[in-house]
DNA sequence: TAGCATTACTGGACGGCGTCTAGAAAATGG
DNA sequence: CCATTTTCTAGACGCCGTCCAGTAATGCTA
């Protein structure tokens, strides 16, 4: 999501080559954001840290608040490709469930934006960003039921609320669990348990 | 949430009295956003309708996304009332349903947030605004469960999302569905049941 | 080798939001 | 009439995200 082209691809690219990479960007990022915090931390400082001018920037990222989920999105965008690969022998409630797991394996632990969330203070254009990836998934999520399940729409679309919603409650509470925990899969598999429960019935 | 001080009181205010009123600029907001959609209208166009400086636009409203909300935000503010409110007969997954039932019918019907969501092209600060509302919403619910109930914390920050997520959700449909339809409050409660049943075990 | 196409970077400008400040305006009470 | 209190105003600020015209660096082709 964040990135716009991060492949140098394979050899031979026409034009002229990129002076820097997204990843320059994130470190240089993730480092004035532990110095500075988040909001006090400009565009321009961090594309001048990473020796690039600073609508050099917005080639790489969207917004600024894209740098907290580098690390996540990735994950995130593998969802549909994890949901088509779901046997269909599994419930839908199960496929979806099963799904999340999946993603939570996929996710760096810890995420960045998790982490920093206290460190730095986040402002309100990071919140809109993580509702961004929430709606994201979320819409993913909704296709995937409404082409497997032929319960009422309004009912998938909650089970998709409640789902997603559990899952990233889930995240956090792992990560603000701290050290002794198991794998963040498996707590997001124990989370989903109820809401998949609670669903198979209208869902299934 | 979204007005500063709406009340001119009872009488012998000390100082100057307002010029204007937050309902004044949440009219004029109205008609622009009708006219030039959200994103097209500038808190300079709304101060200047309602005949005011931009800068007094800032002493009713933290942010012009608050505008948006500013019809929703009193009920939303009823939930702590509402939630201490709640017999302690009723199980916590019960009592939490109840009051956000409660809530949904004191929403104005249709909230314009959700009905201008598809005519006003609501940007990125909109979302926020609207992030920021789940997240009061879901304080106070959350509050509220680990007062009455003994579960471990990360379930109830689960049920919590859950049950907010699926409010919403549900909340959002019912506007959608369109004309023929029955009281939003019923739509919701029947929404919360499968959420409830699945974490009547864990919770209660 | 020279030019061409393609792509990336630069610098500057723009409009908009939200913050802030100093001061003027409009009321009340002594 | 003056002091107090509160609101309103005008203007400036920093920042974000967008845009554009111009320049730099590469591969390809003649």
């Amino acid at each position: 999501m964040g990135t716009v082209n991060d492949s140098n691809a394979l050899r031979t690219a026409p034009g002229r080559p990129r002076r820097s990479s997204s990843s320059t960007l994130v470190d240089s990022a993730s480092e004035l954001f532990l110095e500075q915090g988040y909001d006090g931390t400009t565009v321009d400082d961090i594309a001048r840290r990473a020796g690039v001018a600073r609508a050099t920037f917005f080639n790489y990222f969207r917004a600024k608040s894209d740098l907290l989920w580098a690390d996540v999105d990735p994950a995130l965008a593998e969802l549909p490709r994890i949901l088509d690969l779901m046997p269909t022998r599994l419930s839908p409630t199960e496929a979806a469930r099963a799904a999340l797991v999946e993603i939570a394996g996929l996710l760096p632990v810890p995420p960045a934006v998790l982490v920093e969330r206290s460190t730095t203070g986040a402002g309100a254009d990071a919140a809109a960003a993580g509702l961004e990836r929430l709606l994201t998934v979320r819409l993913a999520l909704r296709r995937f039921l409404g082409s497997r399940s032929t319960a009422a729409p309004a009912v998938l679309d909650a089970f998709t609320a409640a789902a997603i919603a559990v899952a990233a409650s889930a995240t956090v509470a792992w990560v603000d669990a701290g050290s002794p925990r198991g794998p963040l899969a498996n707590a997001v598999d124990a989370a989903l348990a109820p809401v998949c429960a609670g669903y198979a019935a209208v869902v299934d």
